[in-house]
DNA sequence: TTTACTGCAAACATTTTGCAGATGT
DNA sequence: ACATCTGCAAAATGTTTGCAGTAAA
């Protein structure tokens, strides 16, 4: 459960407009526990009876993301998802496969062994994508992991 | 530059026959350096004149991933792509995002993040993904990176 | 009142599938 | 001979775009 004021916090810090939809699409991002497609994200607004064609749950989550309120993930099988996380402060996620709920993790072991790479393989490091699956404490006490 | 036939082992050890498509793709797989997409890849073949169909592209990836002769990976911008590598040894990718060359990490201090994170959120990690993506020596020193 | 934003529908890209025929073993 | 594999074309997905109208600032 993330927050719905963080989103919209971060339209404001880039000068873009609080919309009706925006401001729909934030509180149904607020309400999911970890990650969420496109398409979960569309048929929630949906199933909410909200009028948000399926365009701008695209750009507003490009949006999103490019101001580092969601960040996008991808999936074992592939699949894109997005998580709800603050901007800036590097972190990677551990994702339960079961139920989707995502944990923030911060290492700074992480850090090291990108370095570690750089000095050993001569690339210059800009970026890099962790993330960890499995399944959370929740589901594996219910007995579904 | 990977092994055409250590491609053509693993569909053997899988028990699946080489078939024309397969040992054509294979050379093609062994002359990439690096990542490549499933459209790169059906393009080099239609190239070299080969008559190899999108299905059977994709099939193959498919199966030469499930045998662990390829591995996927997702590009920065949300691509997916290839990479021809070792079976079974645990290892990542860094890949450079102007050549796409991409070389083998294998680092010990993935495996202790990996139950760190275990022990300090409480999920079982089955499984993780870890990427990185900088500029490889050549691409720097060309003034490319 | 100006410009960003919206929904829609169509376009586009990517991957999967059904099928009849070809091919490896 | 037999099952696996192939290309094709169609379908299913996933995402982007052009546009005329709407709403935020």
């Amino acid at each position: 459960m993330s927050d719905r004021s963080a989103l919209l916090q971060a339209l404001d810090g880039a000068g873009r407009r609080r919309t009706a939809p925006r401001r729909e699409l934030a509180t149904l991002i607020a309400g999911f526990d970890g990650a969420f497609t496109a398409a979960d994200l569309s048929s929630a607004a949906r199933r909410r009876g909200l009028d948000v064609g399926r365009a701008t749950v695209f750009r507003t989550l490009d949006l999103l993301q490019s101001v580092g309120a969601v960040e996008r993930i991808d999936l074992p099988e592939g699949e894109h998802a997005y998580v709800a996380c603050t901007p800036s402060d590097h972190h990677h996620h551990v994702i339960c496969t079961v139920c989707g709920l995502s944990t923030d993790v911060r290492d700074p072991s992480m850090v090291q062994l990108a370095s570690t790479v750089a000095a050993s393989s001569g690339y210059r490091i800009d970026m890099h994508r962790l993330e960890l699956f499995g399944v959370c404490p929740a589901c594996q006490a219910s007995g579904r992991g």
